[in-house]
DNA sequence: CATTACAGTGAACATATGTGCACTAACAAG
DNA sequence: CTTGTTAGTGCACATATGTTCACTGTAATG
């Protein structure tokens, strides 16, 4: 087997060999290949337990060739991270469109959440998991991108009525609650077992009525 | 060297080499090395990236005796859950002894929880750790018990005033975004930098808002 | 005291891993 | 057309890993 095999990858990828494509184009899609199939990998294995080896047999290249695209495993790592957080920043922005009343905002936020972790599990499956179980440079990333991402939040959460007056430290302790409470809707969405669809509304509504409580809750509150 | 060794591991933990120790005694002092020992580990690397040979290294024995004790890695795994868990249950029973207004319990639960979390640092960190990040018989085993803890919880909750009429499926729901927020403020606790008691004072004081503006969300309640 | 059970050792092996090196075919640039 | 770049290959090697096996000293048993 010689260099021919350069096309390997992408071929299989593509599913039509001969368009031609210009050379970072390929260097492009062999590095996303790595990425899916590292993303393929963790579906049932944690990041730590991952190897090189593993990773660019499973993406159909040669080991070496690996280091073309990353410094090391852990680079791979980072770069997981970024790609995953783009889908949570799509979807985050899709929710956002929505209007003004709590009610309606729970409720078509949910949906959205629903509906674009179906459609990246991967992606999600591997924020919620690194978040917590990761270490070194993914969790430390991961936790400055959910920090980030909850700053935005507490923001969005100013401009609710009866949220105008609040401090920022208490919108802070409001927006992380509904980021941790959210991400473990999202483990449970993603847990490999059960594609069950009617376990999927169970947990919709159970999200709805966790972040229903919550708001509830702004109605009384006076910060100690 | 010789077998004579064999008393290596629990005279350097206990201090005192010629106690005289029965022998399941000792087979339980380096069955709990064994335990310690990848308690200490698993303060920065995560247990899928934990090798056996590591482990017994930490533990001061030789690779192979960790058979003695143990099947496989997943086996000490699930040893640890049961350990940590015992930690865990210990926390509960003090803080369930505490009495009946809702600010009352709030206060000094969480007190018991930052008090207990930092007398048992490992164990609480391997919890929250491999909750999500684990995979296999690990994280299995936690979800089981962690299920079975947020029911107890769900019970406990029915009592109060205010969720005596509440559905089970309600009250469960509660319990789990109570769960699922203390255990993301224990993670904060536990997170491997800054051991500032100021930013534990900060970490206290967001967990008591969180969970008062739950609690306040349960005035307000009508279930959907 | 004689015998058995067994927690621990140490050597050995097959396998997996990360990484360095020389090489090559194809694209890019002159 | 010639020349240089470079994403990929294939080989090689040192190291780490899980697991087997025969063993040994000591506590437990009779």
């Amino acid at each position: 087997m010689d260099a021919r095999t350069l096309t390997a990858v992408t071929t299989r990828q593509t599913g039509q060999s001969d368009e031609p494509v210009s050379r970072q184009e390929r260097k492009q899609r062999t590095r996303q290949a790595i990425l899916d199939a590292a993303l393929r990998l963790l579906r049932d294995r944690a990041f730590a337990g991952l190897s090189l080896r593993e990773v660019t047999k499973e993406a159909g290249i040669v080991p070496t060739a690996f280091y073309r695209h990353f410094d090391a495993m852990d680079d791979l790592g980072i770069a997981l991270v970024e790609r995953a957080m783009r889908s949570l920043r799509t979807m985050i922005r899709e929710a956002r469109q929505n209007p003004a009343t709590y009610d309606d905002a729970i409720r078509s936020s949910v949906h959205t959440l629903h509906t674009h972790v179906r459609a990246n599990e991967a992606h999600f499956r591997f924020l919620t998991r690194e978040r917590y179980g990761g270490t070194g440079p993914v969790q430390a990333a991961i936790a400055t991108e959910l920090r980030l991402f909850a700053s935005e939040l507490a923001i969005d959460l100013g401009r609710f009525d009866g949220l105008a007056k609040w401090s920022a430290e208490d919108l802070r302790m409001m927006a992380d609650l509904i980021v941790t409470a959210m991400l473990g809707i999202v483990m449970e969405l993603v847990d490999v077992r059960s594609p069950d669809p009617e376990a999927d509304k169970e947990i919709a509504a159970k999200a709805r009525k966790q972040l229903r409580l919550i708001v509830l809750g702004v109605a009384g509150w006076r910060s100690a």
